[in-house]
RNA sequence: GCACCUGUAGCUCAGCUGGAUAGAGCGCUGCCCUCCGAAGGCAGAGGCCAGAGGUUCGAAUCCUCUCAGGUGCGCCA
């Protein structure tokens, strides 16, 4: 149940009747008529601007075309009043029943209210993290990988049909880099003692896996040269890796659908495929790149080679597919592995990167949009860093010292649910302060414990009601009768669950999770005041003495802002708490 | 030099993809707990939405330019 959308129906369909009755031209485009919730509540319950809209198309003035509007629509049950204001605003007021069926629509729907059929079971794949699997995943990875999970859930949620997936670089150097190091770990593990030079990696991680290759292999390595192992070691310690990755994943509640393999693009013609498609289109050719303007490399020279012509999709210049030398640029199995996504049927594309891969958004697009012709969107989603701090002093991180956080450290201190949702209080493309002792905060400045004290709150006020001998149970409150709750305080509680279907909506259509975030710390707020009032009015507290039926209406309402919270939390991927300890 | 992101209250940030008098939390000021639902509540002050032009009925939001901060910029991934 939408709320919003039925009245934006119910004035499109005033609309038509003034047309009908002639008093507005027949072919009007109506797709910018929107019912929204006026900023100032005294305007009203929604306000709708379709008369200014329609106001040049028709050429009538738009206070004319409101004040025919107002008189159509006063004529539905649903709406109070209809009043113009402003430039030619109508302000609507919806009948209390409305805000009552709000309620039940929740009750009834339970943690699948809000869901929408907006996406039409469109196919989305949603690509993130997609770390090297060279080590465990860090703070930034996080963030990522908590942005992505819950942009894909709150798609689902959405009525998308989502894929989770998760590239996996395991084709380039540093996978050569990674198995070296891991072979220096297996000669630590024979007694040896060994140096790790620049260009290895010296992290402690990379000790059991050495110990593992041994276990494996015992002395068969030993003195060996590279060309002997390589490849071998290689295959071992990207899988160690990928299952390290997959347990910090598995500790954040974050699982995917697919693992892609970079490497299974190499030497099975996947990249001449998605090259030659391109070549198809004429949008590959041989030339020389100017040198970048204003920071000149020192061994700049031009050189020829293979480029794709990006720049007819939107690119600022053409990009190497081929190193001079022939070889493959990383460039070139990101766009076979989009093409595979392309042709394996998906309607749009999501990619979710660190902001320090920003220079790479044009041409992938490009990429994209010559590969599907303009037919599949891909949206670049960036998220920026993460700044940490702790007893409020800022602290960094260096890999070389070894102080560099990793996901790990994040959840085992926090917890993966005060993670994922302190990871969703800013948008994307917005820094991030990560305070370890300010999430774990009880006050109302923290919007985790705010949103998850509003519903053990009505946990607690359920237990209670139960302890007291009141039916309480799901299927009793489903069929309570609530047209008491008339009071202004539990009237505005219900009209902010009125908004969250179209949260959700406005969310999933700009790819912005963090709304939801944003919008339970509103929706707790409300609960919070009206919990509040009661301690100055009396009537206004859930538990009733002695009166049961009031009692039950009241908690009808509660869990039905509880079913919103948890469904909202859901998306977001926090399990909601049932009480504060 | 170019590209992308950011610039909103003293601080940290929302702001419905163009709507009405721009919001929240913190901080500040003033009230409110012997008890009945205070890990708080109520009220108030605080703004040239970085700046300048433009688009239109209407701009924090769209366009152009300027300024400031961040990120990235061939044969790395």
């Amino acid at each position: 149940m939408q709320l919003f959308t039925e009245i934006r129906t119910l004035v499109l369909a005033a609309i038509a009747d003034l047309q009908a009755a002639g008093d507005l031209p027949a072919d009007l485009a109506t797709e910018a008529v929107a019912v929204e919730p006026p900023r100032d509540a005294a305007h009203g319950d929604m306000a709708t601007n379709a008369a200014m809209v329609l106001s040049k198309p028709a050429k009538i003035k738009p206070r004319d075309i409101a004040e025919k509007l107002a008189a159509a629509l006063a004529f539905d049950a649903r709406i109070v009043s209809a009043d113009v204001a402003g430039p030619g605003f109508l302000n609507l007021r919806l009948a209390t029943d409305q805000w009552h069926r709000v309620i039940e629509a929740a009750l009834d729907a339970g943690s699948d209210f809000g869901r929408s059929d907006m996406g039409q079971g469109a196919q989305v794949n949603v690509e993130y993290v997609s770390a090297n699997p060279t080590g465990p995943l860090h703070v930034g990875h996080t963030r990522g990988a908590v942005f992505g999970d819950a942009l894909a859930s709150l798609l689902d949620f959405a009525g998308y049909e989502v894929t989770r997936e998760y590239y996996i670089n395991d084709g380039g150097a540093q996978v050569d880099v990674l198995a070296r190091s891991v072979y220096l770990r297996y000669l630590e593990a024979h007694g040896q003692s060994v140096a790790f030079e620049d260009g290895t990696y010296p992290g402690d991680y990379l000790v059991p896996v050495g110990q593992a290759l041994k276990d494996k292999v015992g002395d068969a390595y030993l003195g060996q040269d590279e060309a002997v192992w390589l490849a071998e070691v290689r295959e071992f310690s990207t899988e160690a890796m990928m299952d390290l990755i997959r347990e910090d994943l598995a500790a954040l509640g974050v699982k995917m659908d697919v693992f892609y393999s970079e490497k299974s693009l190499y030497g099975t013609g996947r990249i001449e495929d998605a090259l030659a498609a391109l070549e198809a289109k004429g949008l590959i050719y041989e030339g020389v790149l100017e040198p970048p303007k204003g920071k000149l490399p020192e061994d700049w020279e031009p050189r020829e080679q293979t480029l794709f012509k990006s720049t007819e999709h939107g690119d600022d210049v053409d990009r190497p597919v081929k190193k001079s030398d022939g070889s493959w640029t990383y460039f070139a199995p990101d766009i076979a592995y989009h093409y595979d996504k392309v042709s394996r049927g998906f309607d749009a594309l999501i990619d979710v990167f660190g902001a320090d891969h920003g220079g790479y958004v044009k041409r992938m697009k490009a990429a994209v949009s010559a590969l599907a012709d303009g037919r599949v969107p891909l949206d670049i989603k960036l998220t920026q860093l993460v700044k940490l701090y702790k007893n409020g002093e800022p602290f960094k991180m260096s890999k070389r010292a070894g102080t560099f956080v990793t996901l790990r450290d994040v959840v085992d201190q926090v917890g993966p649910d005060v993670t994922r949702f302190v990871m969703l209080t800013r948008k994307n493309d917005a820094p991030l302060d990560f305070d370890f002792d300010k999430v774990l905060e009880q006050s109302k400045e923290n919007p985790v414990f705010y949103v998850q004290y509003a519903h053990a709150r009505i946990c607690s006020v359920i237990r209670k009601a139960q302890a007291a001998g009141i039916d309480v149970t799901d299927a009793t409150l489903r069929g309570v009768d609530i047209s008491g709750l008339t009071h202004q305080a539990e009237l505005a509680l219900a009209k902010k669950m009125a908004e969250w279907p179209r949260q959700v909506e406005i969310a999933a259509r700009t790819h912005e999770p963090h709304r939801v975030a944003f919008y339970l710390y509103d929706l707790a707020s409300e609960l919070h005041a009206l919990w509040n009032r009661g301690n100055d009015v009396p009537e206004l507290r859930f538990l009733q003495e002695g009166d049961p039926a009031t009692t039950q209406a009241k908690i009808a309402q509660a869990k039905a802002v509880a079913v919103v919270l948890s469904a909202g939390l859901g998306i977001l991927g926090v399990e909601p708490a049932k009480e504060m300890r």
